[in-house]
DNA sequence: GTTAGCACTCCTCTCGTTCGAGTGCTAACA
DNA sequence: TGTTAGCACTCGAACGAGAGGAGTGCTAAC
C-alpha cells in the first residue's frame, strides 16, 4: 500500500487530536476539525488503510482510532514540526541555572527538576559513574583513629567521599604527604585506569617503608576499584498520576515502582546505551525493552564531559506524549549548555531507532 | 458517660477488625468474632455510646463503625499491646547495617529504606542540618583558577562540600596552610558558632597579609552562614498506592506530592519539633496540622548526636495503620542503635499529644 | 474517486430493582 | 436493671434492561 500525502495528513490529525483529548478519534471529528473538504466517509476509507498499515488501532469496534507505536514513530520522524527552538520559558530558566552551579551533579539535578516542571512529565537523570570519570584532585582527611576519609574531585567538579580504614592512627601531616604523591601520580587519569599495576608502580616509586602505608594504599586502590555508584535522580514522578492512561492505580504503581528502582534504571540505560549517538533519542511504547515501559515513551539526551558520553537525561511520559514540547525543551537545553552536549550535526539529529517494535 | 471495660473491649475489637479488613465493622461481626457471650443487640447499644463519645464513626446510616482519630488515640495510648520488642526480622537486618556504615547520612538512608520495606509504609527521614552540626575537620582543595572546594566533615562523619570563589589562583600549599589554621580554630565548634566576630578574630590572629586571603576567609564564612541544607530522604512512597484508602488517585497524588516537597516537610518538622521529647511520638489523622495529612498517621522518632536532637525518622501511613507493627519496628531500631536515640526512660515512653483533634 | 445512507456494533449512562448488611427501637425476659 | 429477640427501616452495592450515541463498514449512487 502506498503512503499518500492525504494519509499522512489524516494520521497527523488523529495524533494531534488524540494528544489533546486522550480519546479515540473518529472520522467525523477529523472531517470537521482538520480536513473540512473531505467527508467522513472518505476519511473512514483512508483510516481503514492506515489501520491495515499498523499505524493506528481501534480499541474496539465502534470506537475511534488511536495511534500505535508505529504511528507515533512515523509522526516523530516525518510529520512533527521541528521548528527552531526559541522557547522563552526554557531560555530564561536555564539562564538562571547557568551561573549558579559549577558542580555538574547539582546542575544535573536542577536541570532534572526544571524539565519535570516544564514538561509535566517525569525526568530521569543518570549521574556520571565514578569509573568513567577523570580524577582532578584527591585528598585524604583524618576522621578518627581507625579511619580516614578519601575525598575525590572528578570531572565536572563532582565531589565524592569514601571512608578508608586505617590500621594505625595517622596524623594529618602524613595524610597530606600521601595525598600529594597520589595527586601527582593519579590526577588526570580516569578512575578505570587506576588498576593494580599502577598502584604497584606507585608503591615502588614511593619506596613504601611502612606496613601501615602499604595497607593504606591497598585500601585506596580497593575503594577506587569497587566504588561504582552510578546514581539515578528522578523528578516529577507524581506527574504520572495525572495522566488518564494511568488512572488505573495498579498501572501507575507498577511504573512508579520501576522508576524508583535505581539499579533497574541503570541496567536499562547501560544495555540501551550502545545505540547512543549525538542528538536526542526517542523510544516509543513497545520499542522499550522493559515491560513496565510498554505504555510509555522516553526521550533521551546523552550528556558529555569533553568528548565522552558520561550520562543521560531522559523525559518519561505516556505514549501520548507531547513529543514536540519535550523535544523543544531538550533541544533548548542542549543549545543553552553547549558544553554539556554534542551539538555537531545541527539540531535535527534525532537518532532513529531500528524498528524493533512488535507487530501483531 | 463512663468508660466501662466492656466499651474498651468493643472499641479494641472494632479497631483490630478494621485494621485487618479496611471495612466498617458491624455489631454482628464483633459478637461473633470477639465477644461471643454478648448479643449483637447489646453491642449495638454500646457502639451507640462509643459513637456519642466520638471514638467511632459511621460512614452512613446503614454501615458499620469506623474508628475516629480520637478512637485510635485511645487505642494507641491505652489498649495497644506494648510487648517487649523482639522482632527477629528487624534485629537481623539492623545488624547487617551496623558495621557497614560509619557515615551517619548513609546509615540514615539505609534505615529509611529498611523501615519502608519492613512496614510497607512510607518513611521520611530529615537529615542533620549543617547549622546544628559540629565541625570535625575542614579542608580546602584546589579546583581551578577561580575556585576551590571547601570540604567539611561534621558530626557523624557527614561530608559536605561547597565551592568557594577565589579572587586569584592559589596553589595547594597555601590552601593547606589556611586549612590547618582554620582547623585549629574551628574544629569542635558548632557551625552556628562560626559567626562574624569569630572570623574577625581569626583574621587578626592570622595577621592576614594579603587581600586574597581576606576575601577567601570572607567567602568561607559566608558559605558557612548561608549553607542551610536540611535534606529530606523519603523511601517507599509507592507503598501509598497499595492502600485502599488511597485508591482515589487524586488523594494519593496530593499526599505523594506533599511528601516530595522537601521544604514543606522541613517546615512541618521544624514547627512540630518543640513538642519533641525522648521516645516515639504518634500523630493521628486530624492531629496533624497539615491538611494533606488529615487521613494519615505519623510515628516519629527523634535521633540525636551526643545529647542534641538533630533530626527525625518518621513512618507515614494511613490512619488505619498497624501501629503496633510500626512502633515495634521503631523501638527495635532504637534498641539496636542506642547511640542514635535517647533511650533513658524505658521503651514505653510514647509522648502524648495534647488532644487537639477536632471535635464536631 | 467521493460521498450519502444505512444497518450494525458496542460502549456508556441511567434508572429501577433487588439484596444484604447494619442500624435503632421496642417489648419481653432474667 | 441489664440483656436480648424481633422487626421495621435505611442505604449502599450489584445487577440488568434499555436508551442513546459515537463510530464503523458496506453499498450504491454521483
Amino acid at each position: 500500500m502506498d503512503m499518500s500525502e492525504r494519509k499522512l495528513q489524516i494520521l497527523q490529525a488523529i495524533i494531534l487530536n488524540y494528544l489533546e483529548t486522550a480519546e479515540p478519534v473518529g472520522s467525523r471529528t477529523i472531517s470537521r476539525r482538520f480536513l473540512m473538504d473531505l467527508s467522513s466517509a472518505t476519511i473512514r476509507n483512508e483510516m481503514s488503510d492506515l489501520e491495515e498499515m499498523g499505524l493506528i488501532e481501534q480499541p474496539h469496534t465502534s470506537a475511534g482510532r488511536v495511534p500505535s507505536s508505529k504511528g507515533y514513530r512515523l509522526y516523530v520522524d516525518q510529520l512533527m514540526k521541528r521548528d527552531t527552538v526559541d522557547d522563552q520559558q526554557v531560555g530564561i530558566l536555564m539562564n538562571l541555572l547557568k551561573d549558579k552551579t559549577v558542580q555538574l551533579d547539582s546542575l544535573l539535578r536542577e536541570i532534572g527538576d526544571l524539565l519535570a516542571t516544564l514538561t509535566k512529565y517525569t525526568t530521569v537523570v543518570t549521574m556520571p559513574q565514578l569509573k568513567r570519570s577523570k580524577l582532578k584532585h584527591l585528598q585524604l582527611m583524618p576522621l578518627d583513629e581507625h579511619s580516614a576519609i578519601l575525598v575525590l574531585v572528578t570531572d565536572g567538579n563532582i565531589v565524592r567521599n569514601h571512608v578508608i580504614p586505617l590500621q594505625h592512627p595517622m596524623d594529618s601531616r602524613s595524610l597530606y604527604r600521601i595525598s600529594d604523591v597520589l595527586n601527582q601520580e593519579l590526577s588526570g587519569l580516569s578512575v578505570a585506569q587506576m588498576d593494580l599495576p599502577l598502584i604497584q608502580k606507585i608503591k615502588r616509586e614511593l619506596n613504601v617503608d611502612s606496613e601501615v602505608m602499604e595497607s593504606l594504599l591497598d585500601a585506596i586502590s580497593d575503594t577506587l576499584q569497587h566504588a561504582d555508584d552510578g546514581d539515578v535522580f528522578t523528578s516529577g514522578t507524581t506527574n504520572i498520576l495525572s495522566f488518564p492512561e494511568f488512572s488505573d492505580i495498579a498501572r501507575a504503581r507498577s511504573l512508579m515502582e520501576f522508576l524508583s528502582q535505581k539499579d533497574q534504571i541503570l541496567h536499562l540505560i547501560s544495555t540501551e546505551e550502545k545505540t547512543s549517538g549525538p542528538g536526542l533519542k526517542i523510544r516509543i511504547g513497545t520499542e522499550n525493552q522493559i515491560e513496565q515501559l510498554h505504555d510509555c515513551s522516553i526521550v533521551t539526551a546523552n550528556y558529555r564531559y569533553g568528548d565522552r558520553t558520561i550520562g543521560t537525561i531522559s523525559v518519561v511520559g505516556p505514549m501520548r506524549m507531547d513529543y514536540q514540547k519535550v523535544v523543544s525543551a531538550l533541544e533548548g537545553l542542549m543549545q543553552d549548555f553547549p558544553d554539556l552536549f554534542f551539538t555537531g550535526s545541527g539540531h535535527n539529529a534525532i537518532t532513529q531507532e531500528d524498528t524493533n517494535g512488535r507487530e501483531t
